[in-house]
DNA sequence: GTCTATATCGGGATAGAC
DNA sequence: GTCTATCCCGATATAGAC
């Protein structure tokens, strides 16, 4: 067991999770996740035996590494009003790392719903732990009436959303400037979470 | 001038939509286009030169149908708040007849950044109007001090993102029932605009 | 395990008849 | 304007030497 991949099989994960990320599986050519990975594009399909087999390996090691991490959060101790804050502040970082992930997702999920969809699923995600959390709040009367998915949902969009559109938005809000983008995307880390709990909290 | 364009170009035009938006412009195929138009691939040449030609003109379109939508209500002359009842609930009603166009825009703008990006500017969205009422109604004290881009960003987020990532919420969350989501996309109308202004009301 | 060379095929594009 | 037939390139995949 632990058994150590070999270097180039690692190589190769890595150069397609560029690739397909950035391409799409239909836009990438096996010639170029080759190049990236500095070797023979028969290496690949030696390694890989097909351009599906190898895209499925690297999606499942990109949403194996991503989802856990929104759960661990979700899960945690903190109360509340804290939990949101970590939440933004660690879920925003993350996506800076990977700002293209999300749309890759989505896009493939646009191709393929069945299969990504149940690989999404066969993770295990579990909400359960945070809407009761939101419910015994609502219960106590620290924040007002809402529905909890309602609040999941609006907390992951401003998160993801203001990443995944800053081609977008770089281009028509901050002209083309990356550094006032990405101030204003450090700012949402303090921005978001103050505006939900300002929008919940009960005065 | 005002002429009539030729039955088939729109059926090309309309067929290309669904294909290029639901498979992007590489996993495209011209022949699931004609397919799709129940014409002939030869004859998509005829029209559109080339597959990229087609593609821009779809883009294009796409674009031009969209960002006016937008402008239009931020520019509209209602008051602040009944603005972002308004807006949440066309855009959230535009965005369900066509679910996949956002993705599609920012896969294809992950593509071909350049490109792409100088389109969307050229039409010219005009963000200043919406801003200087924010402004506007922070020194009146009806609001709470805020960016009004984060303003803006926050709620085009909660409007457009969960739209977008229907396939995972409708997997995840609820479990395969349509209705469900679709009531819970429904009650959003309602639900962003007053979370929206809870957050930024002056109590 | 890694390479070069090649087979095979799918898909964009064109030619030319009608 | 619309079709059939065909060209031709690019991309996946395999064979086989080292």
């Amino acid at each position: 067991m632990a058994e150590i991949n070999s270097n180039t099989e690692q190589n190769i994960l890595k150069a397609a999770k560029k690739v397909f990320v950035e391409k799409g599986m239909a836009g990438a050519r096996m010639q170029e996740i080759a190049n990236e990975a500095g070797i023979n594009k028969a290496l690949l399909h030696y390694y890989f035996r097909s351009k599906e087999k190898l895209f499925e390996a690297v999606f499942t090691e990109i949403l194996s590494k991503l989802i856990p991490n929104i759960s661990e959060l979700l899960l945690s101790k903190l109360p509340l009003f804290e939990k949101i804050e970590k939440f933004a502040e660690h879920y925003i970082d993350t996506l800076l790392e990977n700002p293209s992930i999300p749309v890759f997702i989505l896009h493939e999920l646009n191709r393929d719903p069945e299969g990504i969809a149940r690989k999404i699923k066969s993770l295990g995600i579990q909400p359960k732990v945070f809407i009761n959390e939101v419910k015994s709040e609502i219960e106590k009367g620290t924040i007002i009436q809402i529905d909890p998915f309602h609040l999941i949902v609006n907390l992951l969009s401003m998160c993801i959303f203001p990443i995944v559109s800053q081609p977008i938005l770089r281009h028509i809000i901050f002209e083309e400037k990356e550094d006032v983008y990405l101030a204003f995307i450090e700012q949402r880390k303090k921005e978001v979470p103050e505006f939900i709990i300002n929008a919940i909290r009960k005065k």
